[in-house]
RNA sequence: GCGCCCGUAGCUCAACUGGAUAGAGCAUCAGACUUCGGAUCUGAGGGUUGGGGGUUCGAGUCCCUCCGGGCGUACCA
């Protein structure tokens, strides 16, 4: 492809034009080729010729031998379509074989460090099914960027400071002495969920009746350690079930510690990026692409959030990553145009800070919605969605749609062992890949092209099967750049489309030694690409279902 | 009011970043098996891509404008 595409530039030059992107792609039609070009049409404005003609000049200026294309034809307006040579497939093969594991890996990112955050749960609950989305998307995405070569940091910042678990350790507190039979109130704006009540139940168990007794300030000191502690491990282990983990956690509370808090704020004014307003200390993100100027400090002295949300972006940058991907709740979306401005107002490259925004997710269960609130604490956990789908399905089903698209997850369909769900047709399609290795008795590790004659795969949907595990990589790497994992659902489930189609048609094992062989390498080609897909989503491969 | 996201088959969603006749799954209907696991396969029907205008060889995709849905729009976090 990439000879081809060489080849293209090379005669487009010879007629005058050497500034056009060469565009190849794989026409949807299959009798429009294996890869079409619009070259033609392209420069024939510039060249103020006809796309027809100019496409009857470019190809018969083609040395098409030397790019492993067998022929070429002209069609509609102006395309170029190609036919690869049969070679080309037979390589395909002996490259997925050879490259294994790393089949669908490139090296565009190397060198490139890159943090990814995703998650970020405040320590003041379980987390939810919404979370749940973010970690599946932001561990995905993680996965592509590291299959396309980047150093990648996955991280998880924890707001331990702030207002909110103010309210939190109150509500504890309140939950404590309601325990002991005391009047207590959940103050506004605090957590109502049971997990509370079962929290004081322990610390009174740990802790000793005497606990209701402290002082008050001494008490929701000491509940505010005991809640962020329990709630954070409480999320770290049901990740942990759900098969993410994370390189760094990061506390909002380390920013004040370290006076990285107050260090941005001397940076900003260093640089004369701040102004003091009505009592308030304002920063002018607006001249930098945000629709306003925002406040850092208040006028009751008091920090916004903001600031140190700078702070740890500031702190991203300084700790070499060349960029810093946020994965957020779309509710936050007013958030991004500032935090880039900030991010830009201090120096970072324009392309530093990116954040990739998930809309909440709805859940349906029989039928009709199933509504969460955090405050009320009546949500859907995502631990009991695991418990419920497992882990392979709560995944997938996150993964199915763009990050940005309203999305319902429907439990009955994540937790029916049927055809209707997605995540068992792709997983189904390589336990039946498996399992011809069982029944032939061998190991599919050993299955080698040596002496293998691959062009007795000539049936037309062999062929294309070949053709589309060809794609795997150009796939993985626009993923990648797209962040988008849902790219890589829908390729798997063509792929198993395909194989599960063929499968149906064709047998393996028994149809003579040297087809059997040729067959041998398809299988175990189309079994490790539907591996390596799957392992990026974080989903298992199963040799059994 | 202003800003961002979304609107594609009955339902849930794709569409290779502007390409050729807009595709899958589910649902519906009609078929296939003495199977290397039927959690399968083959086929059919189903569309003015929310409406209208524009840009160009070419628009679901870009621009404008309406309509509808979601979210945001704090000296909240």
């Amino acid at each position: 492809m990439e000879l081809l595409r060489a080849e293209l530039q090379r005669v487009v030059a010879d007629l005058g034009v050497s500034d056009v992107d060469i565009t190849l792609e794989r026409p949807a039609e299959s009798s429009h080729g294996d890869l079409a070009t619009n070259v033609a049409m392209q420069i024939a404005k510039r060249l103020r010729r006809k796309p027809r003609e100019l496409a009857e000049e470019v190809v018969a200026r083609l040395d098409l031998s030397s790019a492993a294309i067998s022929h070429a034809e002209i069609a509609g307006p102006g395309f170029i379509n190609f036919w690869l040579a049969g070679s080309v497939l037979s390589e395909v093969l002996c490259d997925v074989l050879h490259r294994g594991e790393n089949y669908g890996r490139s090296q565009e990112g190397i060198g490139r460090k890159v943090n990814v955050e995703f998650v970020s749960a405040n320590p003041t609950g379980p987390l939810h099914v919404g979370h749940g989305r973010g970690a599946a998307l932001g561990d995905a995405i993680a996965a592509l960027l590291e299959a396309t070569g980047h150093s990648v940091t996955r991280e998880f910042y924890v707001n331990d400071a702030g207002v909110q678990i103010d309210r939190l350790a109150e509500s504890v507190w309140a939950r404590v002495r309601q325990a002991v039979g005391r009047e207590a109130e959940i103050p506004e704006g605090g957590y109502h969920g049971e997990y509370l009540q079962e929290l004081a139940q322990r610390i009174l168990t740990e802790e000793g009746a005497e606990f209701a007794d402290l002082p008050e300030a001494q008490a929701v000191e000491r509940c505010r350690a005991i809640a962020v502690e329990s709630q954070r491990a409480e999320q770290d282990q049901t990740l942990a079930e759900f098969g993410v983990e994370f390189d760094v956690v990061y506390n909002e509370s380390s920013l004040y510690e370290q006076h990285r808090v107050t260090d941005t704020l001397d940076e900003l004014g260093g640089r004369e990026l701040t102004y003091e307003k009505d009592g308030a200390l304002w920063f002018g993100t607006a001249a930098y692409g945000d629709e306003k100027d925002r406040v850092l400090r208040k006028s009751d002295g008091s920090y916004t959030y903001f600031l140190p949300d700078i702070a740890y972006h500031r702190d991203k940058a300084a700790r070499g990553f060349d960029r810093a991907i946020d994965v957020w709740g779309a509710d936050h979306h007013g958030y991004v145009n500032r935090m880039a401005a900030a991010m830009k107002s201090l120096g970072a490259g324009e392309d530093f800070f990116q954040a990739v925004l998930v809309q909440l997710v709805r859940v349906m269960r029989h039928g009709e919605e199933v509504r969460f609130s955090k405050r009320s604490g009546t949500f859907v956990a995502l631990r009991d969605l695991i418990d419920e789908t497992g882990v392979d399905a709560a995944r997938y089903f996150f993964l199915m749609r763009k990050g940005d698209a309203q999305f319902v997850f429907d439990i009955d369909l994540a937790t029916r062992q049927s055809d209707e769900n997605p995540v068992y047709y792709v997983q189904y399609a390589h336990t039946r890949m498996a399992g011809i290795f069982r029944t032939a008795q061998m190991d599919p590790r050993d299955v080698t092209t040596d002496g293998v004659d691959l062009s007795l795969l000539s049936e037309p949907d062999e062929q294309a099967l070949v053709k589309l595990i060809a794609e795997f990589p150009t796939t993985v790497s626009r993923a990648a750049g797209s962040l988008e994992p849902h790219r890589i659902v829908v390729y798997l489930e063509k792929l198993a489309r395909l194989v599960n189609g063929w499968y149906h048609r064709h047998r393996v094992v028994g149809v003579g030694a040297d087809l059997e062989h040729a067959r041998l390498v398809l299988v175990r080609a189309a079994q490790v690409v539907l591996a390596n897909g799957l392992t990026i989503l974080g989903v298992t491969a199963p040799e059994r279902m």
